[in-house]
DNA sequence: ACCTGAACACCGTTCAAGT
DNA sequence: ACCTGAACACCGTTCAAGT
């Protein structure tokens, strides 16, 4: 869905003003011919992180890399296709890290935690691009939720089936591990948007009408402390661990559905 | 963040074709003059809900409603401000519901029970519109999460604070709840999205190389039929019910914190 | 083989004008 | 008081050309 964030895009195409001052601040370092649908991917990221999502446009990555937009078409179908490509790109990170691919060799809670801790990690690291995994279609449409990277599930489906789970186990508990996932780290990485930038608003902001008059919402004001507090990180283990204590149960009970079962020949 | 989502938008605009079919198939019924932030709002959300996101553009909206976009501004400051009012709107249809403003008369418990299905009847409701709600910035910055409407934060701190819950754990209480129905919502949501539309791809799909290779994904493949079952209503009570237990240990935990407590005077 | 110029059909937004 | 026409600075995408 479009949605543009004003916040990633404090001096948004308006549209009007004569100072046309470029975006694309950074070029990327190395040597400049070597367009590639990697270099490109990668560049996207790299705005992306520093611009906001929706101050990506094809010309505007395109002068990025030193080139006009339209080179670009050669390695990349189309705009969609690129945030896709982004998207399954940044994922894809999470196979270079060692601490997941230990795999599941240490149980399937301790790869589940990994898991996790790493899919947090590459959300930290690229919060403008994370709301993108969770929005976008599936590659394949039947798998759901369809959380994009079918490696991804496959992997995680194939170590709860060699952790004793059946399948209609291993199914509900994919199902549940990626909806907390889902949940937690969008909050937090919206959280982590926004900024009390100094900046843009330095002080007695003449916003119109203080927009929603916060007289009307006493509690809010009275616990503002509380609610500004970043507890991510712990509320982030807390759920977790209960996570995986529910999915044991699931577990235990999917394998022994009655007590005196018979036993497989 | 933009995100185009294609799937809303079969034939979005390809900056070519010579058939000009417009978008709008269907005009709103009533008298054509009145125009009005509240029905130009109402008439976004209609647009979004048959059209997907990505097709709501002013001037789209505006012939919608039978009229100019730039009469759009006199109502509106611009699309940003559209969509923030369009989640507003979306989001007050819950204080409309008689089931959810019923109130913490019957408990916190039967309170977040009612909320929660409130909320999942709207994202249901309109499931191109939900996105939004998770992806946009808030309207106090400081509250963490941020989710939109601070009319539905307040309620649920003074139902929590009411209920015996002490500030910290009616906080941490927000945070665990709102994650849970975001991630969960955000999900079911997306699974809506997919359609296996016999319309657009009859048979035969000449897609090119299958993108990705399915023999990759041999346990993706045998589990086709449990991972496509949609079980989300029934997983939505089951977490939910375990979601408001948590909630009640803490509750207990944070109003005795231990035993042989000094009773209050 | 790889990139560019020019073009087309769109955007959001403004402002002076119409009624 | 409310809407429109015309204009501006952008978009994504194509295609024939350049090198």
């Amino acid at each position: 869905m479009t949605e543009p964030d004003p916040r990633a895009d404090p001096d948004s195409p308006e549209g009007r003003g004569g100072t046309a001052a470029a975006i694309p601040a950074a070029p990327p370092g190395a040597g400049r011919s070597g367009l590639d649908r990697r270099r490109i991917l990668g560049a996207a990221i790299e705005f992306i992180d520093a611009n906001g999502l929706n101050a990506l446009t094809m010309r505007r990555l395109g002068s990025y890399l030193g080139v006009e937009a339209m080179a670009l078409y050669r390695y990349v179908p189309g705009r969609e296709q690129l945030l896709d490509g982004v998207v399954e790109s940044v994922i894809d990170e999470l196979y270079g890290d060692p601490d997941v691919h230990l795999g599941v060799s240490h149980g399937w809670q301790d790869y589940l935690q990994r898991l996790a801790h790493g899919v947090r990690r590459i959300a930290l690291a690229h919060p403008e691009v994370f709301p993108l995994v969770a929005t976008r279609p599936p590659a394949a449409p039947w798998v759901r939720p369809p959380l994009r990277s079918l490696r991804w599930v496959e992997s995680f489906l194939e170590a709860m089936l060699d952790s004793g789970f059946t399948e209609e186990a291993a199914v509900a508990a994919y199902r549940a591990y990626s909806s907390f996932l889902l949940g937690h780290l969008l909050l937090e990485v919206s959280q982590k948007g926004v900024k009390i930038s100094p900046e843009d608003q330095p002080e007695g902001v003449p916003d119109a009408a203080e927009s929603t008059d916060l007289r009307n919402y006493p509690t809010v004001v009275r616990l503002e402390s509380l609610l500004s507090l970043d507890e991510s990180a712990a509320e982030f283990e807390e759920a977790l661990e209960n996570l995986l204590g529910r999915l044991e149960a699931v577990r235990q009970e999917s394998r022994s559905p009655r007590r005196g079962d018979p036993r497989p020949s």
